[in-house]
DNA sequence: CCTAATACTTGATGATGTCAACGATTGAGT
DNA sequence: ACTCAATCGTTGACATCATCAAGTATTAGG
């Protein structure tokens, strides 16, 4: 494995500090969509037209999966998102949104991905600079 | 203000998708140390030496003021940060590390700042331009 | 002074998260 | 085919996180 540079060091700290900046600021706009963090999560990963899971999604927010049981249920009772059994293994139930969980996602991602004045600051140069290297990032 | 960018905006999306894998994998590395994800960020944002009003812990974490206490509650009872009276205005009270405190968030900073595999796959080169670019994003 | 505003706490309540135990289903041996 | 372990989702118990409304103490303004 190769070693940890000091710019390596350095730019995952402040990618940390954005996070937990990030993560301030999460629920005021859950909030204004009647969303919490966690509902929010949830619905950034259920794609639509793409089904999930419950298992599967339980693993990709590395939670316990009685967790994933009640999140569910509170979305599901908003008629958000759907449960299907599986049709290959009758134990997993797969998950799927509802056209009204498919625009409230919409709202979500529009609001969340409208990017804040300091980046809107940065030339596009930089801006290009930041979408290659963040996309070699998250491979 | 400034137009966004359709570089700004893909920036911007490659960051909550980064967001959202960051905070799934705070849980597991809070649970190590026996902390939770939201003590975590309380220790991440009380710096040694430098005390800290419990309004102005709330403010940055925008959450409500009872939240706090609950949590401060929480890590006092383990002797991981102590309250006191400020001077200046009796009502406030200011919070500091305790030795154990400030060892324990050392710890956390250093797991926490460990880049991963893919980051340091990126160039020498890449990375200063990330820590440049991010230091902007930051101001 | 009297009053309004501020800083923190308390109590009630709902959401998030873990763990242990359970029913249903699947799969691997035998 | 039959048994037994493993897997998937649910349930119940419990701690934590988070909000709101109300309360106490202190400060600041008129």
């Amino acid at each position: 494995m190769k070693p940890a540079s000091p710019h390596a060091c350095d730019a995952w700290q402040l990618l940390m500090q954005l996070f937990f900046a990030q993560r301030a600021n999460l629920p005021p706009l859950a909030a204004e969509l009647q969303l919490s963090p966690a509902q929010c999560h949830v619905l950034h990963l259920i794609e639509p037209g793409r089904p999930i899971p419950m298992g599967q999604l339980a693993e990709t927010l590395a939670c316990d999966a009685s967790n994933v049981t009640g999140l569910v249920d509170r979305l599901e009772s908003r008629g958000l998102v759907r449960r299907h059994p599986s049709t290959e293994d009758r134990r997993v139930k797969v998950l799927d949104l509802t056209p009204a969980g498919s625009r409230l996602r919409t709202l979500l991602l529009d609001r969340m991905t409208a990017p804040p004045a300091s980046l809107r600051r940065l030339s596009v140069r930089e801006q290009r600079a930041l979408v290659r290297i963040l996309t070699q990032l998250l491979d």
